[in-house]
DNA sequence: GACCAGGTGGCCT
DNA sequence: AGGCCACATGGT
């Protein structure tokens, strides 16, 4: 099935803005995982807002449509987070070293930094511009709970292996498509701690056993966290053992869409700094997280 | 072979 | 409340 988005839609960036560690790309086309679901889309060569879908209406509308965030005006949130009045705040940037001109060629291989003086407002603005294209996914939360925990002091290549690894361990194949279903708490059920460290988690481990059992014996459900108002499902996801502020932001955020919430990592925390040290998210209310976004991306791809 | 990665918990002032 | 530190492993 061929399809029009009116809205923000780069798969590039969606695939590569570290909210989604489950995609895969081989030529031209990336497959996204959702519960027992899994969806082939590409982009249509010379026309960016026409994407072919390798599932018909009916699953587009009940399922791909909702996990991709259709419903949400992106452009228009764009629009109006970009061009508003922060407090002046100077910052030095490292400037575009992607061109390549000589002169700067011959400046970053001597070492030397060329940078430029900009206010916080511009940098946040140039991150929009940046990101343009990314939507918040829709993601499953018990697996974004799962995937985070995993995620912590590693960089982004490992974490996709990590949890491409446990899904091929204790998920099942869907159908022949050669993916895997992410394990459920149930498929956890008889796994201990060792048996997960032979996957290499590490010290993240006892924290992935834990929050099974948690799930388990009740003490965690989905469906009423899904109830609770966001500070609310922010402290109970910091009960986990494991969970600190970052993961379960990221939780609140992926996993429960809730886009007022900000996770800071050691990326965006180098944007605080630049932005002269004040977090400029919580600023942006129900946008926050998508700016967060936005801006995650453009400190991982700063020459565009 | 350093250094770093979408951090957290515990211990110390 | 805030500053250190160990923690396992793999990517660059």
């Amino acid at each position: 099935m061929d399809i029009l988005f009116e809205d923000d839609f780069d798969l590039n960036k969606i695939a590569d803005c570290g909210q989604c560690f489950r995609w895969e790309f081989q030529n031209g086309v990336y497959r996204f995982v959702y519960r027992e679901y899994v969806l082939d889309i590409q982009q249509m060569p010379g026309l960016p807002d026409h994407f072919r879908v390798s599932c018909g209406a009916r699953e587009w509308e009940d399922i791909w449509k909702n996990y991709f965030d259709m419903n949400r005006n992106y452009s228009k949130i764009r629009n109006r987070c970009t061009g508003t009045q922060l407090p002046l705040v100077l910052s030095s940037v490292p400037s575009d070293n992607g061109n390549r001109s000589a002169s700067n060629q011959e400046i970053s291989s001597h070492g030397g930094n060329a940078c430029e003086v900009i206010t916080a407002q511009t940098f946040l603005d140039r991150a929009v511009k940046a990101g343009t294209g990314i939507r918040i996914l829709r993601q499953d939360p018990w697996e974004m709970l799962i995937t985070f925990i995993i995620s912590q002091r590693k960089n982004i290549p490992a974490i996709r292996k990590a949890v491409q690894l446990l899904a091929q361990t204790y998920g099942h194949p869907i159908g022949d498509t050669g993916s895997f279903s992410f394990p459920l708490p149930e498929d956890l059920r008889d796994v201990t701690a060792e048996n997960l460290r032979e996957l290499g988690l590490g010290y993240r481990a006892p924290y992935v056993r834990c929050a099974a059992q948690r799930v388990l014996d009740g003490r965690l459900n989905f469906d009423e966290l899904q109830k609770l108002p966001d500070e609310e499902l922010f402290s109970e996801l910091m009960q986990v053992e494991g969970v600190g502020k970052k993961v379960a932001n990221c939780v609140c955020l992926f996993g429960f869409s809730r886009t007022a919430r900000s996770p800071v990592d050691v990326w965006i925390s180098r944007a605080i700094d630049l932005c002269g040290g004040a977090d400029p998210f919580p600023a942006f209310g129900d946008a926050a997280g998508i700016v967060q976004q936005y801006v995650f991306y453009f400190m991982k791809h700063p020459q565009r």
